[in-house]
DNA sequence: CACGGAATTCATCAAGTGTTGAACTCAACG
DNA sequence: CGTTGAGTTCAACACTTGATGAATTCCGTG
């Protein structure tokens, strides 16, 4: 027996537009500038609701965080298709996740990870056993060149991601998507299938 | 004639411990969250006297960058030697730099750089017109594909750094540059004089 | 209708920020 | 000596931040 009176939650736009203001105001300042005033300016409530639906700044920040990065459906698109163009599907990838409505997210957890160092913590944790160890490392035959392939990997779609969308400097932030594919994307295959020095292995 | 009198300059160390503290707690913490009190805490000074050497946090910034970075004299080092290994002597170099004491400045004014308006603004025009036009730009051979081939130097190096000196992934933050230049390199190399699309030629 | 309780607002706290100006110390000059 | 003025300290201002708790509105149920 579920016993309920009261007020029921009617008006849940409120908690969503806390959560898009949030999201805006995390990918455009980062964690530490977006101040929780702001955003629930932003989305026309008092500061203290926010509190109400999401206890701590924290948890705003994950409950963002949570809702539109889900690798789960990405992983099998960068894992399809002939070995030898995985490189330019990574970057392909990558470009259009952060061109996407979620991309705003992951444009916030990049902004806060450089300042902030719990929310580095956790994006670091992400990259390296999301995106490099379930993805990336499955494409390299030598399992042992693995770890060091995958950094190697990281270092060019981080790279890009940064220079694009965060530093903003042209023309690579105002290309488009096939060009830059197609620039980037060879450098990438290299890391990931050409033969490397014996160095890279690891005991 | 200049007329002097009253107490000289004297204890000049505590101008330069400041500018030390400043240093590092800008590389550690970035331009916003580096508070005043704690570099002077650090200094064992009072945070007054900050203000009473650097007039502002800002100037004090300035104050810390100004010192160490000096392209005028990496830029020949970048340039000399034959043009087919451009690319390992970039990132041997950016290593290099981010390696000696001076990188902490590097790191700094980078952390700061992607969380903070002004330094971000700061950060985009010294790597655009100090490095990617001087520098890479006179390695490039078509100078209407330099713009493009610039920036996407910009991206494996910047993506290096952010990965070994920001987010420390390993087994990247631990190599030595000797591994990373062979395996990075070549990559470089290729943005810099191998064939590209037509799409990359400037108007 | 009355009432429980979620939704929302208001006022406020404690902490931390950059910055300022007045005061004090004290070595070097005339 | 006395004056000068840089080195240094102290206290305070005005402001922003995240967070809290009490008070108030108001819908949906019984």
């Amino acid at each position: 027996m579920v016993r309920r009176s009261g007020r029921r939650p009617g008006n849940q736009d409120t908690r969503t537009s806390i959560l898009e203001a949030a999201r805006a105001a995390f990918a455009e300042k980062g964690y530490d500038k977006a101040s929780i005033r702001a955003i629930a300016g932003d989305a026309g409530v008092d500061p203290a609701l926010v509190h109400h639906y999401f206890g701590t700044k924290e948890k705003l920040f994950l409950a963002v965080m949570n809702a539109p990065i889900n690798p789960g459906e990405l992983i099998p698109q960068a894992l399809e298709g002939p070995r030898e163009q995985a490189g330019e599907r990574l970057i392909r990838l990558a470009i259009g996740v952060w061109d996407s409505p979620a991309g705003s997210a992951a444009l916030a957890v990049f902004r806060s990870a450089l300042s902030n160092e719990w929310t580095a913590r956790l994006l670091r944790e992400f990259v390296v056993t999301q995106i490099l160890r379930r993805a990336v490392g499955e494409i390299i035959e030598d399992q042992a060149e693995a770890p060091m392939r995958s950094a190697l990997v990281a270092t060019q779609i981080a790279g890009t991601m940064v220079t694009r969308y965060v530093l903003r400097i042209e023309p690579l932030a105002g290309a488009d998507p096939d060009t830059i594919a197609a620039a980037v994307g060879p450098n990438i295959q290299r890391f990931l299938t050409d033969p490397m020095p014996e160095v890279f292995k690891q005991p």
